[in-house]
Parts: structure tokens; sequence; C-alpha cells
DNA sequence: GTCTATAAGCAGATAGAC
DNA sequence: GTCTATCTGCTTATAGAC
């Protein structure tokens, strides 16, 4: 039998990049077969169960990628919440390409993909929101103010980088991410 | 010739929503032509474009209603600022259905609609921040802070938006736009 | 593990009757 | 202005050779 031509975890990589580009409906198996070089039966050869199987899959290996560039960060029980937030923020940009590659958690929540991908969708947020409301908290915030003010900071990324790709700049997003760490931090006791 | 079974408004009012529901590139005919109750046929009776021309002729309706509910307030010369922002934001929760619709401006960036599109996307977001810059200069706020507070304001609710959609709940665009003026206005000294 | 070949159905779009 | 009927190409998916 044949060597694998590129490894699964490549494989992934570009099946990530096609579905960041296009959302679930706009990504047809022609482009996915097009992004890594495989013709649709060797894709189905990685995931049996098409289409939905690989989004799934592309999730998955996103979070993985979340957890250790962007929760990680927040998780050094060790580090001051200032660095915490400096270290997610330098984590964000690279897990965005500086703003330009789009969220698969606020794509995959559009029309036919949004029942599919919900619960996954919404898991995710809610670790990345609590562990930021944990960091928050620890710099002197008041519990529910801390949790409402991760809630925004991760609303404020989604945002911007609809702004960037609506605009085909990184700026929006290269400004939030420079000026996010103090306005989590503004007014906490121990910034 | 028979008499029209809804009028044109009515029928860019039930495209409208398919877009917003899928996207461009997950809205199918088949689903315009649910959505409206006419065949195919009857869709490119009206647009013979075809879905290219529906979603532009839904992006100049969208721009239309964005015009008078939110732009619209905007303009008022006579009225304070913070008059102008509370007649904006209650305009937004009218055309955003309370956070339950997405916002057609970032949904038409995704993918293949993207080069199709931009042109008018730009512009009704410059249009828009540029409207609500101008108040908050009004509102004593230096030109560059007024500008770009605005910029952020725009992206905030595309932000919430997108949060709304992938939680399902209303919440996060309801929240937005109850703090938005204030946060807004924050620092501005004839506020 | 990769491929060619193929199938059934849906995509966007058009012709022409009424 | 609306319809039925039709077309071509692309969609997801499968069978089976090497």
């Amino acid at each position: 039998m044949p060597a694998a031509l590129i490894s699964k975890h490549e494989v992934l990589d570009r099946l990530t990049a096609a579905f960041r580009a296009h959302g679930y409906e706009g990504t047809t198996l022609a482009r996915l077969s097009k992004a890594t070089g495989l013709v649709r039966a060797s894709l189905y050869h990685y995931f049996p169960g098409g289409k939905e199987e690989m989004a799934r899959a592309v999730l998955a290996h996103a979070g993985e990628r979340l957890e250790a560039l962007v929760l990680a960060p927040l998780e050094a029980e060790d580090a001051p919440p200032a660095e915490c937030l400096a270290r997610m923020v330098e984590g964000l940009d690279a897990f965005y390409s500086g703003g330009a590659q789009a969220c698969l958690l606020g794509l995959l929540s559009v029309g036919d993909a949004g029942p599919l991908f919900a619960q996954e969708v919404r898991t995710a947020l809610d670790r990345w929101i609590g562990l930021l409301a944990r960091v928050l908290a620890e710099a002197g915030l008041e519990r529910r103010v801390a949790h409402r003010r991760a809630e925004d900071a991760v609303g404020a990324v989604q945002g911007a980088l609809v702004m960037a790709r609506a605009y085909g700049v990184k700026t929006p997003f290269a400004r939030l991410i420079k000026d996010l760490p103090d306005r989590l931090l503004a007014g906490a006791s121990l910034s």
C-alpha cells in the first residue's frame, strides 16, 4: 500500500484553511480536494462521514490550536494576570494570522452548519470566556464584572475579524489586539 | 397577464431573510423559491441576473433600511449627540431584530461573495462609521478619537451579532445595545 | 492510501406556454 | 407575471482496482 502523501495533520491544516475561507456551505468537496491535493475518494478514506466529519475534525483541530496558543497562557497559575493576558493576545495574533483568517466558531454557526456544530461552538466559547474571566477576577475585578468583560472581549475579537474581512485588511484586528490587555484590566486593583 | 402575487418589496424582504440566515453560498435558488413562494423562473423574471442580482438587490434594500433606521438619527443636525445615539441604538435594535438576525455586511464578505460585493459592503460601513464619528466629534471628542471609537462600535455590533448567533440567544446583542451610548460618549466634554 | 469511474441528485439558469 | 419542462454542470457519495 502506498505511503501517505501528506500527514493527517497537514491534511487537517489545509481543510481548515478552506473552511475558514468559505464557511461550511460554501466549502465544496472539489475545493477540499484541490486544497489537499487528494481526490474525493481519498478524503473519504480519511473521513468516511464526508464533509460533516471533515468539518468536525477541523473544529477539533482548531480547538487544540486554540488551547495551545490562546488558552494555555490563561492557565499559567503562577504568572501575574497582566502577563497572562499579554501572552494570550500574542497567541490570538498567531491563531488568527494577524486578522487575515476568519474564526471557525463564527462561520460554523451560519445556516445549515449552525445546528450541526452548535454544541462544540458553545463549549469552546464558554471555555475561553471562563478562563479569561478567571484571570480578570484574579486581577481584582468583581466576579460578574470579570465574566461580562470576558464575554465582551471574545465578542470584540469576533467583530474585529468580521471588520477585517469586510475591508480586506488586518488593521481592525491588529488594533484590537493591541488595546485588549489594558481594556480588560481597566480599573482592576491588582493591575 | 396575472397580477403579482406579492409586491416586489415583500419579495425582497423574504429574499433578505434567506440570505441573512444562510449567507451567499448557502442560499440556493430552491431556498429562495420556497421563501418567496415563487418558482425559479419567476425569480428570474424579477432578477434576470440570477442569484447575484438577487443578493445585490437585497443589499441595496438593506441599505435603505439601514439608512432609515440607523443612519437618519445620526443626521439630525439639531438634536443633541446623546439623543442621536439613543435613536441610533433604537434603530439598530429594530434593524437586527434585537440580535436575532445576522448582518448582511458580515455574511456577504465570506468566500465567493467577498469580491462580488466588497465595494458595496465597504461603502456602507464607511458611511455608518463616518456619520457616527461626526456625532461623536460634535459631542466634543477629538476627531481621530471619534473616528476610531466609531469603528470600534461598528465592530462591536458585528461581534455581538456573531456571539448571539453562536449561542442562539439575543442577549449579547441586547447588552451591547444598552451600553453603547454611554460607552461612545465616555469622556466627551459635551455629553 | 491513492486512484479512476460512476451514480443520483441538486446547483444555477433558460425556453416557451398561458 | 407565473408556470412547467428542460439543460448543463457541479454536488455529495460510493464501488472497486492497484
